[in-house]
DNA sequence: AGCTCTATCTACATTCTTGTCAACAGCTTC
DNA sequence: GAAGCTGTTGACAAGAATGTAGATAGAGCT
């Protein structure tokens, strides 16, 4: 007698840890593909379930999106204040903090992230991904280690040098690879690491002087 | 005697007049949407035709967008070029040479192209995109202005200043008003244009500095 | 005018993608 | 162990997108 086709075994997760995997796998898709480039057939391919059931979880392809981008905006978000809060003062640590950041914005893929979201205009009212109250943190900290004979900057001197911070990683992050001329797939991480450092202590150089 | 349904006027253009007409309409939406947003169908009612007559010019969605990106690429490599050894040195020139870097960057949509490409990682092998040979240009510039008695600087310094010119150009472009927290479809225009300024002056700085 | 070339069109085929539905099957509870 | 809840599934529907095929119709040439 033939067997029963093999037996589906049906795997039954708690809803939590579903959408938790849906979410996991849809992520890598995020970071590859950006928010346009999901789909539901692969997703469920990768977590090993069929289509519906990521229907049945989120509702909707769209919610599902808007699921996991949110989900990753917060995990950037608090990734990043953790390395600002735990970097302490001086040049070597600068260095060292601007490694970190860079760390998750490139091979983290955060930078991809932002720049798909920036680029299809997504921008959630809930996360604006303004950097100016770091830079009034930044000012604040400025300030208080100037010589205070020297004049004082404005905080829109702070402000756009937050901001070439954080475009100068992003940047490199995106086509550091591409305006250097090296290969998309075997990039130069030595040349990428001494930048990284010569902008770090550029950046910190603007922050001390007047 | 009824009429013959609306009599379907054909207008028949030169093969070249047709595809330039369709890539006139694809480098919109690849502006808009990148390479991978770019709908036959879209292209088709925007140029006027049906889908079949873009396949009969380019033969393929493929190739198609192949087209666009070639041209576009070409077109913003021949634009930069032209801006670039067209400006004098001095500082003013300078900030005028980066908004007119900048103008074509960002409102002209090349930086949402490039950024496009590089997500997606289309580096067709024609268009490498270093900055390495306009480094080197700035580099001989940079030592036949310096004083003799100043140590020189290095290539690599002169490349770094350069690519760091670049990163800030495109990342204004393309994260600047999300970075700033400026809703996307009303963006502060004067804070980015005295951004640049202030950007413009710092890049010179780097360069006749030590 | 008649002929040829080919740009263009309508209609259809195929595949892909999202979404719906009814049924199935683990878990928990009684 | 029976019942209920719900996570899960296959089958199907509807629409969109690319690509194909044959017919049609401008434009140039003789």
């Amino acid at each position: 007698m033939k067997k029963k086709a093999a037996a589906p075994v049906r795997v039954r997760r708690s809803a939590e840890d579903a959408r938790t995997a849906i979410l996991d796998a849809t992520e890598l898709r995020l970071v590859e593909s950006g928010p346009a480039g999901i789909r539901l057939q692969d997703v469920a391919r990768d977590v090993g379930v069929s289509h519906p059931t990521i229907l049945h979880h989120f509702g909707s392809r769209d919610r599902l999106v808007e699921a996991v981008i949110t989900r990753r905006v917060h995990a950037m978000n608090h990734e990043v204040i953790l390395a600002l809060v735990g970097s302490p003062a001086g040049e070597a640590p600068a260095v060292a903090l601007f490694e970190r950041l860079f760390a998750m914005l490139g091979p983290g893929g955060h930078a991809r992230v932002v720049a798909f979201l920036a680029l299809e205009g997504r921008v959630p009212g809930a996360h604006p991904q303004s950097l100016m109250p770091l830079a009034e943190a930044a000012h604040v900290a400025r300030l208080a280690r100037l010589d205070p004979k020297t004049p004082r900057p404005t905080l829109e001197d702070t402000h756009f040098i937050v901001l070439l911070a954080a475009f100068g990683l992003f940047a490199e992050a995106i086509v550091g690879p591409l305006f250097r001329g090296e290969p998309e797939d075997q990039p130069n991480l030595e040349t990428s690491r001494r930048f990284r450092a010569w902008f770090a202590r550029l950046v910190l150089g603007q922050l001390e002087g007047p």
